[in-house]
DNA sequence: TTTAATTATTGTAATATTGCAATATATCAA
DNA sequence: TTGATATATTGCAATATTACAATAATTAAA
C-alpha cells in the first residue's frame, strides 16, 4: 500500500532527497534562477514573472525556504527573497564528490 | 484545479526539474550512493540492499534511467545498472554555475 | 523444451503534490 | 483607526507518486 517508507532510510539520504525535492518542480526551478538573474533581492515581482497564482508562488516559497535553499527578510510590507549560498554550495560539493568517486571506479558498463 | 502546469516552464527548467526530481527520494539517493559504493556494476543486489520490493526497485532504477543519471546493460539474465558520468557533471556544472554567479551579486539580505 | 533466475509490467490502494479561490495576517500611510 | 499593499494560510479538487502483490517477459542452464 501507499508511499512514505522514509523512515526506513538514512538521515542524510532524506535531507539530500528534501533538498534536490525543493527543485524537483519548473516553477522552483524559474524562482530560483529569477531570484539569480536580478541583481537586488526581489520578492513579490515573482508573481508577475511566472504564471502562477500568489497562493501557490507563496507555497512554492515556503518549500524553498523549507529546504533552505532561499532566505526571506521582512522589508516594510515586502519580504525580500534571496538564495542561501550555503545550500547552493553544499550541493556543487555533494556532486562534486559523487563525480571524483565516479572516476576512480575501474568497470563500468 | 490540479497539478500540472509545466507547460508554462521553459524547456530548460522542465529538463533541470525532471533530473532533479529523479534524486527527490530517499530510495534514489540510496540506489545512487550504492551504485558508487561498488566498485562494479551491481544490478539486483540493490533489492537486497534496501528495504523496498523488488517492483518497486525496479520502477525507481527506470525512473533514474529516464533522468539520465543510470545507465543499464544486459548481462545475461541479470542488468547491470551503473551511472551515466555525464548527467553527474552537468549537475556540477549547473550548481557552480549559479554559485559563481551568486557571488557576484552585491546586495543580498 | 523445461526449469530456474532475474528484471519489468500491470493493477490497485494509499498518500503526496499542485493550483486556485477565498480568506487571514501584517505593515505602512493617511 | 481606516485603507491600501503585500504575503501567508486554508479548503478543496485534480493529478502524480509510491508501494506491493500478482503476473509477464527474458535469458541461461539442464
Amino acid at each position: 500500500m501507499g508511499a512514505s517508507k522514509s523512515d526506513q532510510f538514512s538521515k542524510k539520504h532524506n535531507q539530500m532527497a528534501n533538498v534536490l525535492k525543493a527543485l524537483a518542480h519548473p516553477a522552483r526551478v524559474a524562482i530560483v534562477e529569477y531570484l539569480l538573474s536580478v541583481d537586488a533581492c526581489i520578492c513579490g515581482d515573482i508573481v508577475n514573472e511566472l504564471p502562477l497564482a500568489q497562493p501557490t508562488i507563496s507555497r512554492h516559497l515556503k518549500e524553498l525556504k523549507q529546504a533552505g535553499l532561499i532566505q526571506g527578510e521582512i522589508q516594510g510590507t515586502a519580504i525580500c527573497y534571496c538564495l542561501n549560498p550555503k545550500t547552493v554550495q553544499m550541493l556543487i560539493e555533494y556532486f562534486d564528490r559523487m563525480h571524483k568517486r565516479l572516476l576512480k571506479l575501474k568497470t563500468c558498463c
